[in-house]
DNA sequence: AACAACCATTGACTTTTTCAAGCATTCGCG
DNA sequence: CGCGAATGCTTGAAAAAGTCAATGGTTGTT
């Protein structure tokens, strides 16, 4: 075990900083998701991507980019390679023949069921209702753009 | 104003995520305050720093990567471009020759404090109540490592 | 019909992240 | 004590992620 080092830093006051702690927190989740997911060759991006085109009403790229807050040239890169994979397709929206349509396969609902079930919840050593309070305030803070 | 297109997804599962919005909340606040520290010639990640350079017992690089997560290599950057600017200062740890403790110098608490006053709260929206649960879970997820 | 605005894509470029190797120092153990 | 393993900082290179401008096809507006 590692002798804890960073406790003498601890009572720091970035402790309090919720943005510190904000991104502290998202680090940590995402290293481990990251983890729990390489065995499937996702990562978080590719599977939050998965799981907006499972949607029943499948995002366009746009939609995607502005919701992960990506450059849409990265959503681009993920959708290139989730479609090489047969995991999802792109369509050109009838309504919008500019715009491309990313819906998930029934291959790539398949792999995202399984990738939910491997990223085991953050939120499991808090109790329900601080889980929800979290994801409130945090929702709010999400999309206050 | 834009007509918010990325409503349509909105009700993702992923908006129940809450490594999903740890990660979109902590863009939209790191995005937000490196836009209101640019002035001051800082970034997140210097001012926090600089934050833990202030400390009684000022931290050595180690702590501070172990405590940002960040690579020992990325802390020798920052410290080197805060030191060229003369906001801090290296010393070799009297009891242990290897380590450098890092201390900001007059100059370098001087701007942290201007520097703090610039960041707006993030938690501005949020009731004080919410925000001390939220700071709680945070502070949980954060260092459950 | 003409023009501006918009979406997806490409390519270039910068920044951030991740690794491995190096030197100096400290620690543990014989 | 002395020797090897481990640790802290530093460097440099490579991979990944982020940013930005330009282009082609399409839409919407005048």
């Amino acid at each position: 075990m590692t002798p804890a080092h960073a406790d003498v830093v601890r009572g720091s006051a970035l402790t309090r900083n919720v943005s510190f702690l904000l991104t502290r927190a998202s680090v940590v989740a995402a290293q481990r998701d990251n983890e729990a997911l390489a065995p499937l060759g996702l990562k978080v991006r590719s599977f939050s991507v998965l799981g907006l085109a499972l949607d029943d009403q499948p995002p366009t790229q746009r939609e995607i980019a502005e919701f992960l807050r990506l450059d849409p040239s990265q959503v681009v890169a993920l959708v290139d390679d989730l479609e090489q994979r047969g995991l999802l397709a792109r369509e050109t929206d009838p309504r919008d023949r500019r715009a491309k349509v990313v819906a998930a396969t029934p291959a790539g609902s398949e792999l995202y069921e399984t990738a939910r079930e491997t990223v085991v919840d953050i939120t499991a050593g808090v109790d329900e209702h601080e889980a929800e309070t979290l994801r409130r305030a945090l929702a709010k803070l999400a999309f206050e753009a």
